[in-house]
DNA sequence: TTGTAAGCGTTATCAC
DNA sequence: GTGATAACGCTTACAA
């Protein structure tokens, strides 16, 4: 190790002057790679500071620049799976930056929701923060971040808002190209398992599933839907309507993978063959989709890609609006389905 | 600029002094609750600062107090669920504070990683850090943090450091347990799962399958093992070698829920009924467990108290060494274990 | 190309 | 109790 020159504790910018000769404005631009510096001092400074192990203060440095370096993460979300793939994609993203990720979970639940986003951004002032769905739907929400003066990218399942500030998949296509993949199959009874209300991902997979029965003359009647709310329990609990049903459908699209994987749970309970006597597709492509047996058809969200591209986002706000906003999803088929018996 | 109240930019505490007549120091005072304040001069500064809407800059505070009131979150962990888990509770611990989580996965095998830690430590001068395992294991690695002067808190499946930086299970002891209940059940010939070497999980995991065992008379050979790396792949893997014994086990316990849902899958696919054809038992109850056909019975890790827990020891570091470190796990029996069938 | 002086917004010291 | 004044470690004018 360096040995330290002063005091108790880690070197300042002016340790690193004194001891080459020159003053703190030489070293901050030689932190900063300011390009006019003579070549020679560039050098000697930065000798000095690779002996005395020197690390510029962040505190100081943003507090001199006006600017945090953080970026805030915000999220309400009751897949995991989901939450941790965009915590990958923002790291990705400032990986070998000065930029760190401070990642705030929420209940849209709680009436005090607002001012206590308020008091943590006020608090934390962010460089940026990205907000997942279905807190990402909430166009109220935005304007609140507006009125603070913080940045945002919000990750959606459709054009929620302006390039600059959304990274968003097309759903509703997607799904709808899953759906026709179960009537290539042979299905003509095709039930949905929706996303809970007020999410938008909800809305626009009911519709694609919609849009995909109704082209192909097939019943998008009520009693083949049911309702749950992105989990596992809800997943079984509709599976058990829809099942229970005296003219049950053949197949099944659920809003995401572990509803699907609870539909598939309570087929098995009940006997039922999946795909044999039940065709089961989900969405989303995380990590249960490959877990469960059999193996879930999907959609695959390239949550990952899109979180690493929102973090850009805010990291250079003048060129987000050219970035790329609309990120393709990819059907993934896979065991649980087949055609239908009869 | 001595003059404006309202220039661009949030309030500071220079235009609270102004606005309520009085010295910078005293609206500081009234910040840190200081206790030796005039009722009076405290109510006047705080109807100033509720009508400006002034909070703090974290930045030139934690400038001045020379601390960074944010905690660090190292892992290199293949259960996301974990992870998330973990996450959530530290951030129950700081909920409310100013205090600030940054997550930072790591790749245990770069060759890079101890000089990469040290510029992260070094750039983001946490007020502590938290290591998971396996990370958590590895004492080489908290020289390196006891060099940085950086405090940290270990994650552990054993008694890995003091109290002050551990907080642990008994792993060898909750699956002494769980074996002891399939041997209740019957089963005479007991496979293992193992995970990764290096992982001190694995191992202490491996000996309460052995002592367990080895107390009852049974075989603990090593025919009777096979290793994964605690993903689901490498479950699989593990199920057939296991599988495909020709005297197989009739129950396995395998190091972590999701290769003990690899082996659950394998033996579907091969047609084996579980439980009926071979009993399973997974450790550490994240959702895969109950997600999975039939629900797998478990070892509950406290995670996410533990992770709280691991926090407040950060936070305070005073009382660190009394607070509770050994944190004690649960059995959950589910549907994935029967007795033998012959 | 480099240095000087004046902040950034807070807290600590030490008077009054 | 309260208030000048000097830190804290860095950056941005503006000179030289």
């Amino acid at each position: 190790m360096a040995g330290k020159s002063g005091r108790e504790g880690k070197p300042t910018i002016n340790d690193v002057a004194r001891l080459s000769g020159v003053s703190k404005k030489t070293v901050s631009r030689v932190i900063n790679r300011s390009p006019l510096l003579n070549q020679t001092t560039r050098e000697k400074v930065e000798a000095v500071i690779a002996e005395l192990g020197y690390v510029p203060n962040p505190q100081a440095r943003q507090l001199a620049l006006r600017r945090n370096f953080s970026l805030g993460m915000i999220y309400d979300n009751p897949n995991a799976q989901m939450v941790l793939n965009f915590q990958e994609g923002v790291l990705d993203a400032i990986r070998g930056t000065e930029f760190a990720l401070v990642i705030h979970p929420v209940d849209r639940h709680d009436p005090g929701l607002f001012d206590q986003i308020r008091k943590f951004i006020e608090q934390q002032r962010f460089y940026g923060v990205m907000v997942l769905p279905p807190l990402s739907e909430n166009d109220a929400f935005f304007a609140l971040l507006d009125e603070l003066g913080c940045n945002y990218v919000r990750m959606g399942s459709a054009e929620l808002d302006d390039p600059a500030h959304l990274v968003q998949s097309n759903d509703r296509q997607a799904v709808r190209g899953a759906v026709e993949y179960l009537i290539a199959q042979g299905h003509k009874r095709i039930g949905l398992v929706e996303g809970p209300e007020g999410f938008r991902s909800a809305h626009e997979r009911r519709e694609g599933w919609r849009e995909a029965v109704t082209a192909h003359g097939l019943p998008a009647d009520i009693s083949l839907t049911a309702r749950g709310n992105y989990t596992f329990e809800t997943g079984k609990e509709a599976g058990i309507s829809l099942l229970g049903l005296p003219h049950p459908p053949t197949a099944i699209f659920a809003s995401n993978d572990v509803m699907a994987a609870g539909v598939v749970h309570v087929a098995r309970e009940r006997g039922l063959d999946v795909p044999g006597d039940l065709s089961v597709v989900g969405f989303d492509d995380t990590a249960i989709a490959a877990t469960i047996w059999p193996p879930l058809t999907t959609v695959r969200w390239p949550i990952r890609t899109m979180a690493r591209s929102a973090a850009l986002k805010l990291i250079h706000p003048e060129t987000a609006g050219k970035e790329q906003s609309l990120f393709p999803t990819e059907f993934v088929p896979r065991a649980s389905v087949s055609p239908p018996k009869n």
